[in-house]
DNA sequence: GCCGATGGACAAGTTACTTGTCTAACCTTA
DNA sequence: TAAGGTTAGACAAGTAACTTGTCCATCGGC
């Protein structure tokens, strides 16, 4: 016990959650640039998929993914550098700037979601396709009602 | 149709791993600040268990969380700053300075470990603790291979 | 006693955010 | 229909947590 703590099984479960995440994200990554998707980072592909539901302006945007307007702003600027989006005034209102998805944007998509569905394919075969709907279930519960906090009354 | 796509059970699943992250951090993050540790990072923690677990210089810190000895340096001075460790130069060799965890810094892990704890006591309500423990286990294995990291702990 | 490897300091650059401020445009409502 | 509050977006500056690159003192093997 000197100089050893026990771990928090706490602190495991949020490890093991954000172990799970990164293991799935760092692959796709790395196959994404393998496929001319260089320099996108997990961030611009969900992102991308925000915006393909929906969310076509920066502040809407920033409202989903519970960021600033200004940093989703800059999350669009990335995606438009990039080539994934285009920007144009919305005729029914002079202050918004309506951003779209290109077809460069749209292949991003596909294959990103392939890929993203190849793992998830493998790890159904690693601990069974109902162990893993389970697993999604249940997470899926715990997640969904998330705590008020400062952060979702940001503007 | 043109403009909608199916979307990825994949990028789901990422999607709700990370946020399941997130949503255990935040609470434990505000409840660290309730309780004196204002301005505590989960990066801060993680590396202070590093440190406690035999990581008691820069370099070897570095090394076990897989960044540079500059970012871990970087992390050591937050954390001394905050009190949470101190340094002392090692008798031994003159180019070391040994990293040593405070009482304040212990109490910061025990403080930690025990919110994160409460957070998973809640989902253990919530779902049954048995599918917990189900999915702790299925994630333990799909994650098994791979090391963690600092890096982990950015998003 | 040399020389490559190691530990740490200092500097500058990057990324992905944040706060704060400003203006233009929109929407009530009295 | 004009005032008053809200909203969208641009611009600026600051911050956190890294990175690369450079430098020097010290160490250890041969």
């Amino acid at each position: 016990m000197i100089g050893r703590m026990a771990q928090s099984s706490g602190a495991e479960l949020a490890r093991l959650l954000l172990g799970g995440y990164h293991t799935m994200v760092d692959e796709v990554h790395v196959e994404l640039a393998k496929r001319g998707h260089k320099g996108v980072r997990p961030a611009h592909e969900f992102a991308l998929r925000a915006v393909d539901a929906g969310a076509d302006t920066a502040s809407e945007l920033g409202r989903r993914l519970s960021v600033t307007k200004q940093a989703a702003a800059q999350t669009i600027a990335a995606l438009e550098e990039f080539g994934y989006v285009d920007r144009e005034p919305d005729p029914a209102d002079a202050r918004r700037k309506r951003v779209r998805v290109t077809p460069r944007g749209r292949e991003l998509m596909t294959v990103g979601s392939a890929l993203f569905d190849d793992v998830r394919s493998r790890w159904a075969v690693r601990i069974g396709p109902e162990q893993l709907e389970t697993l999604e279930t249940h997470l899926a519960q715990l997640t969904e009602r998330r705590s008020f906090t400062a952060e979702d009354v940001r503007d």
